[in-house]
DNA sequence: GAGCACTGC
């Protein structure tokens, strides 16, 4: 079988730029190497002394700085320079942990320094993010992602073997982020051989502030070059010709720089490439003299290779013309982008706690994106980013920052670290912006399900485990419940195949001839069971196939999910050699089935067992009535759909019972089942009952519990700051509320 | 007839 590679670029070839006379609009801007930048003129470095000294002398200290001030490169190494904070410290060799939000900064961070110090990478200079570790006893300064950070917290809840932790980039809120600066605040009441230090962009500095005790802060300026900003209001439906005419009035008018647009998403910037080139040919088909354009799309769903050829320079008379998700908003950094245009929106995640629907929507960005949107343009000389929405839109509809991640996610997994961190009252953690109550309970009464706690909300045996997994806490618990159904294989692999990005590769919908390609690959490895074991089947044709990167593009599969896959089925393999738990349902169910001599060895049937003990409230029984594919929930009677792309649906086949694991859709009606298998009742009838079993009020510890409290480490006798007792007459409102609701 | 932003362990 052999089908066509998509192509991801094209290249206009427009007049040269000698050939037109009276523009003067090409192309190519050069761009400073920043790391050619001595570091002693960073504009952090007049500020070395006074850093220093507030961290010697304050627990917690907060530093601000635009991109380009230094901050993230040269505290360590100020750190590790002092002569008075290792005896402050009491600590002859000084370890620092600087924590960042992704993997590729880590890394980054982590070269330039060890470049600067001429140190082996791994040796006083290492960093640690997941799959890899490059770093030795003698590592002194470690870049990590925020979640590693967590993680070794769960083994060691001080951080024992940190003098310093920095907390960069905190501003972005990410969910670890927003954790760790919990958690970090209570390990500073306890070791007085620590110090923290929180690094933010300019804004939330107030915020920040209060929660930290209003510590001392330090304010950097940046490196950042003047950017113009001009307002044209556009109707949103039409933002994708609109971009496209701004960025070919800015290659026809404006001098030298690329051009990066902000759209919503993926189908919006492919057609947008091609608006672009057939806009550009009827120019030139009316004799207009156009320069050449290098138009590219940019997406995380693209092939990695794809994704890098927007670094690449082009020729010399060539303007490059980017039409990019968010992702270049801060996880890529393009140089030599002179011109924004920005569309003011953006698509994110919407979780809704009552019904557990997850759906993307297309919301306005908040200012402060807006600002990071225009601060592109500005990187490495000075730019203009063109808004395709007015300034009242900016003032009026824009919200000051983006709703934080853990105001907006399934807070599961991070209930149960916390419990495995031994908070016990995790409603009271003193968190920086507290997650919504409906969200807190919804997350104790799935962990309660699993059995992950007991119907005190205290972490059991089983929990822990759970939590030492990096799953998702339903999948651990598959994990667990296909070592006593002998699936454990097939689990593994399944699970680190639910964990990824889509397995399918993403064809746009106009390439007709490819999407049923995609569909026809698809159908090689559907098995009649459904999803899972359709996954299954994937990724064991692609380890026969040598974990052939030509075989995914063969049969449109998304060799970096499934790379990734493989990654994490490795990580999770030498995780579950030691787990032996004793006493769980799923042993009477076994036996129950050896016994009838009901249970074959079809591995089909054993892992769909075991699908069951992680998630059984998401079973869902046929209706007798009414038109095939639609379901009933076992949990709360919603009704369900099956989407036309899950493999059921592809057979038309459409069982009594099945259990989904993922699911999406706007509103309950649309509940769109994307990930489902069959399933018989008899294998969740003795587990459904705990459904009805769970008594929220006493889970999070709102009731009154029969035995004492044991005292936990973020228990504090009195609130010194204002943050703190805010959030604390917010929990005895919400206490009140719940008590007097019921 | 609606839908496939972005991270991370």
């Amino acid at each position: 079988m052999k089908y066509k590679i998509k192509k991801f670029f094209i290249q206009f070839k427009g007049f040269s730029k000698k050939k037109i006379e009276g523009i003067d609009s090409i192309c190519r801007m050069p761009y400073l190497n920043k790391m050619d930048q001595f570091a002693s003129e960073l504009p952090i470095h007049k500020y070395k002394d006074q850093i220093l000294q507030l961290i010697c002398e304050n627990p917690i200290v907060m530093i601000t700085g635009e991109p380009g001030s230094g901050k993230t490169t040269q505290i360590p190494q100020y750190l590790l320079e002092s002569s008075d904070l290792p005896r402050i410290l009491k600590s002859s060799k000084l370890k620092i942990a600087i924590t960042q939000p992704r993997r590729v900064a880590a890394i980054a961070m982590a070269r330039r320094v060890s470049y600067e110090r001429k140190c082996g990478l791994g040796k006083e200079v290492g960093y640690s993010i997941r799959f890899e570790d490059c770093t030795s006893s003698k590592t002194q300064i470690k870049y990590m992602t925020d979640g590693v950070l967590l993680r070794e917290a769960l083994q060691d809840n001080q951080l024992s073997r940190y003098s310093v932790v920095i907390l960069d980039e905190a501003h972005e809120r990410s969910l670890d982020t927003d954790i760790l600066l919990g958690l970090l605040k209570q390990v500073v009441q306890l070791r007085k051989d620590f110090r923290l230090v929180v690094t933010s962009a300019t804004l939330d500095i107030e915020l920040f502030q209060n929660y930290l005790g209003n510590c001392p802060l330090i304010q950097i300026e940046g490196r950042q070059y003047e950017v113009e900003v001009l307002h044209s209001a556009v109707k949103s439906d039409l933002r994708v010709e609109f971009a496209v005419n701004a960025a070919i009035r800015i290659h026809l008018h404006e001098g030298l720089g690329d051009v990066l647009v902000f759209l919503t998403g993926s189908e919006e910037c492919e057609k947008a490439c091609r608006v672009c080139f057939d806009t550009l040919q009827k120019l030139v088909a009316k004799g207009k003299p156009v320069p050449s354009m290098m138009i590219l799309p940019l997406y995380g769903a693209m092939p990695s290779e794809e994704q890098s050829k927007v670094f690449k320079p082009c020729p010399e008379d060539t303007r490059k013309v980017i039409f990019s998700t968010n992702i270049a908003e801060t996880s890529l950094t393009i140089n030599g982008i002179g011109f924004v245009i920005d569309c003011g929106y953006i698509k994110q995640k919407a979780y809704n706690p009552r019904t557990g629907l997850d759906a993307l929507m297309v919301t306005p960005i908040s200012k402060q994106q807006a600002k990071q949107r225009a601060g592109r343009a500005g990187r490495t000389q000075e730019g203009k980013c063109f808004r395709l929405y007015s300034e009242s839109f900016f003032e009026e509809q824009m919200a000051e920052s983006a709703v934080a991640e853990i105001k907006r996610v399934n807070l599961s997994s991070t209930i149960l670290t916390l419990k495995a961190l031994d908070i016990r009252d995790v409603i009271n953690f003193g968190f920086i912006e507290p997650p919504d109550h409906e969200a807190l309970l919804m997350a104790h009464k799935q962990l309660f399900l699993i059995g992950a706690l007991d119907e005190d909300g205290s972490i059991t045996e089983l929990g822990r485990s759970l939590a030492s997994l990096p799953l998702e806490p339903t999948y651990s618990r598959c994990l667990i419940a296909s070592l006593i159904f002998k699936s454990y294989s097939e689990m593994l692999s399944l699970v680190a195949m639910l964990s990824t990005e889509n397995i399918w590769q993403n064809v746009p919908k106009m390439d007709l001839e490819n999407t049923e390609n995609a569909k026809q690959a698809q159908l090689q490895f559907i098995d009649k069971s459904g999803d899972h074991v359709t996954y299954l089947k994937v990724f064991d044709s692609w380890r026969d196939n040598e974990y052939s990167e030509a075989w995914c593009y063969e049969n449109f599969i998304n060799a970096r999910a499934l790379r990734q896959a493989r990654d994490i089925r490795g990580q999770l393999k030498t995780m579950i050699k030691n787990f032996r738990i004793s006493g769980l349902p799923e042993e009477k169910l076994y036996n129950e089935l050896m016994e009838k001599k009901a249970l074959s060895s079809d591995s089909s049937i054993r892992l769909r067992l075991a699908l069951c003990f992680g998630f059984y409230m998401n079973a869902a029984r046929a209706v007798s009535y009414g038109q095939e594919g639609s379901y009933l929930s076992v949990s709360d009677g919603t009704m369900l759909h099956v989407d036309k792309q899950s493999s059921i649906s592809i057979l038309g086949k459409y069982p009594p019972w099945i259990i989904y694991t993922h699911l999406s859709g706007s509103t309950l009606s649309h509940g769109s089942l994307k990930v489902l298998s069959k399933i018989r009742s008899e294998w969740i009838e003795d587990l459904t009952p705990k459904l009805s079993q769970a008594n929220l009020e006493r889970l999070v510890g709102l009731q009154k519990q029969k035995r004492p409290r044991e005292p936990s480490i973020n228990e504090e006798k009195e609130a010194e700051d204002p943050a703190i007792k805010v959030n604390q007459a917010r929990e005895r409102y919400l206490k009140r509320k719940v008590k007097n609701d019921t």
